[in-house]
DNA sequence: CTGAATTTTCAAAACTTATTGAAAGAATGT
DNA sequence: ACATTCTTTCAATAAGTTTTGAAAATTCAG
């Protein structure tokens, strides 16, 4: 296949990934063409390669970097920005989940909290069972928020090494 | 608070939450009102609570079971099919992680692989920093999935028991 | 069988989210 | 301070997704 045909089946597959993700498809799109380029890209080049306008561009470069998954950088005797993407991809995982940890789970923790009290007979069955539900959740919830702060923290070889003893 | 008003917020937050983690807002608004019911609901109950078309409560309803988190139970003499979702968080999440892996992880990894070998001059930055990228995601990838599999295959208490070692 | 109860389907409508492009705002070099 | 280049904003529009509801199909008891 030739390299052409093969970023552009890369990027197209990365955007509908991203959907799933919780990144949508120009963010992702922006991302997978970085992800490939050897050298940073302007604004206007991404622009033109994924056909987008220059305020999607912009927005979604904006996003990208709110993530942490992409970095403006400078180009000396150059007055445009450009872009270049994190490349390791150990790194742009325990980014999204970082991301994803603090604008999805917390605020849930964070609800559970309040509903788990709420009035009446514990020993009716309808309270009961609300109540039970919520705290398995909130059980759950703070497990895997532990974990995923480990993981986060964690550096790619100790944890994959570490964890491979289990996962054989 | 009061159950009824924990519930409403219970359901309305499940459903955005749901909204990110690859199931719509109404099917995760069903999958709520059934995880904190007490007794299996009709597909009538289910479209009383939530204010739901008949159509809508059906197709979701479908999906849900498709997912493997609701099932259809019989109440015996009665014509309706009732409903009823799983209640342990543990299979919940194993479940749904079993399923996006088989819908999203598993044909990302086969595109990667036919996108592995692209013509031209390995020496070439544009086509090493492609294949580069592309080998590196596919190794993460391969990763994770070993991973989530002995994930989904391990039970609760072995799986945390053993994790939390490292986890603490 | 027949007919009532229940479930499923699907085209149209409503709603939600993403994209455009032109205009306003900043930054930079001279 | 001005002109130029580049970046950001945002209201209008387009695209995509979800929901509705009525009609068709299925199930089941008598």
């Amino acid at each position: 296949m030739k390299l052409a045909d093969a970023k552009k089946q890369f990027i197209a597959s990365w955007g509908a990934f991203g959907t799933h993700w919780g990144i949508n498809r120009t963010m992702a799109q922006i991302h997978a063409l970085l992800l490939v380029s050897a050298d940073p890209l302007s604004q206007d080049d991404l622009m033109l390669e994924l056909s987008i306008s220059r305020g999607n561009a912009n927005m979604n470069i904006r996003e990208l970097i709110d993530w942490g998954l992409v970095d403006r950088v400078i180009i000396p005797g150059e007055r445009k920005e450009y872009f270049s993407a994190e490349k390791d991809i150990w790194k742009v995982a325990t980014q999204i989940v970082k991301e994803r940890k603090k604008r999805e789970l917390n605020p849930m923790m964070k609800l559970l909290d309040q509903l788990e009290d709420v009035d009446g007979d514990k020993k009716d069955k309808h309270v009961k069972q609300f109540t039970d539900t919520v705290t398995s959740i909130k059980r759950f919830g703070t497990q895997a928020d532990k974990m995923l702060d480990v993981l986060v923290k964690a550096d790619e070889n100790w944890f994959v090494g570490s964890l491979m003893k289990f996962f054989k």
